[in-house]
DNA sequence: AGTTTTTTCAAACAAGCGTTTTAATTCTTA
DNA sequence: TAAGAATTAAAACGCTTGTTTGAAAAAACT
């Protein structure tokens, strides 16, 4: 047990793992383009061979580094909408119960790293003003599915809504998410102190009631709900 | 007059001009550190040490393209804004006024040009998640003023609201603008065609309403309004 | 133990970056 | 038309980028 530990004066994590990790945080705070190997390096204590050993290229890297981040909050999405859906069956869900189980997994990312500007929420706000073209692709693999399931609950609690309405609000709601995640760190700075940026439960309560008033009531064909 | 044109082979316009408008479609596309100098004179068919004989820098040039793009946009918000309390003079604005104010001028930005990803929405979006130190500072000396007037509207029209309330919400409302506009590109896909990206009077119609309304629904001291 | 596989490391590669320099060209003005 | 200022052009500058290489070190296995 000594033995081991004197044996890796570094905290012994694989050089692999704290590529990723590296790789996300630095993704989060200066883009992919704003991203460099040596950087990771040098963050992860590794050297700058590493990366190419283990992942071949720095978009592989990037890539690898995406979907272990975004797999498990989708995962989580999913494990809260069946729980709500358990807790009452037979009748369909609250808009707002809908997107509290589509904000609050990522929302929560915020309060676990140090730094908002480098959560995980600053990280998937960066992926969608990235066009680049292997991140975009990576995006149809990792949204399309999980947009078509929230599009399938909505139309359960608007049973009179057309497909196309609540495409449309969904596409504002989602984009509203992102919008207000990425721009949390701004938060405190806009409203002089009065905001704290460090409450984020406060603002995931407020996000995901914003977003649920937006959409039902922008909604043009009224519903009974 | 023929003679002018046969000496001007290329359409001419002021290399200074083109040079912008290449560093505000690149930026758009790629953002600060995916823009280069050479990919900006090619594509405003300049040469290389134009850029640095006209700005000085790659930083003075795009600060310089920011300025002109973005000080129209909120001249004509506040253009707009006096045009509707002129309007109703003695009366509060609406929500939906106060945010069509807001909304629409760079909503229309994206009908102008051609292809909405190197629209002014998109380019707007990217300074936002772009934590460049001296986009950073841009972003205070531009926006921090008109947030201010706005909260001052705001705060006339819910006049039994705290500070801190319209701040809050405020805040979201300029996050969903800013997400929904830069992911406005994304809608056709996300809706597999059923929503069209090119309706942008659609669009905009649309973000105003879900935006007033979150505002509106979403503030914890009901007002009289 | 010795052998083989896996992982680290330092050094170098060509390519691309912002910037500078110097000369050629164009435009302006007298 | 000639002189002077403003602009364009081509080449080179140091520096950083992603990637490759070959040897050293560590780990795993028989």
């Amino acid at each position: 047990m000594i033995a081991t530990l004197l044996k890796n004066p570094k905290p012994k994590q694989e050089t692999r793992a704290r590529l990723i990790e590296a790789t996300a945080r630095l993704f989060s705070l200066h883009g992919y383009n704003g991203l460099t190997l040596r950087s990771v390096a040098k963050e992860a204590n590794a050297n700058l061979a590493a990366a190419n050993y283990h992942f071949g290229s720095k978009d592989a890297l990037v890539l690898e580094m995406l979907r272990e981040r975004i797999q498990p909050i989708n995962q989580r999405r999913l494990q809260l909408l069946e729980e709500e859906k358990n807790k009452s069956p037979k009748q369909p869900l609250s808009v707002f119960q809908i997107f509290y189980t589509l904000i609050h997994p990522i929302g929560l990312e915020i309060s676990k790293s140090a730094n908002s500007r480098c959560s995980l929420a600053q990280l998937v706000a960066r992926t969608f003003t990235e066009p680049t073209e292997f991140i975009e692709r990576m995006h149809h693999r990792f949204f399309s599915q999980i947009a078509e399931i929230y599009h399938r609950e909505l139309s359960l609690t608007f049973p009179n809504q057309p497909s196309k309405e609540i495409y449309w609000h969904l596409h504002l709601a989602v984009a509203s998410m992102l919008g207000a995640l990425a721009q949390h760190r701004r938060l405190e700075d806009f409203t002089k102190g009065m905001c704290k940026e460090d409450q984020v439960d406060e603002m995931i309560d407020r996000l995901t009631k914003f977003v649920s008033h937006g959409f039902t009531q922008g909604l043009r064909h009224p519903s009974p709900s």
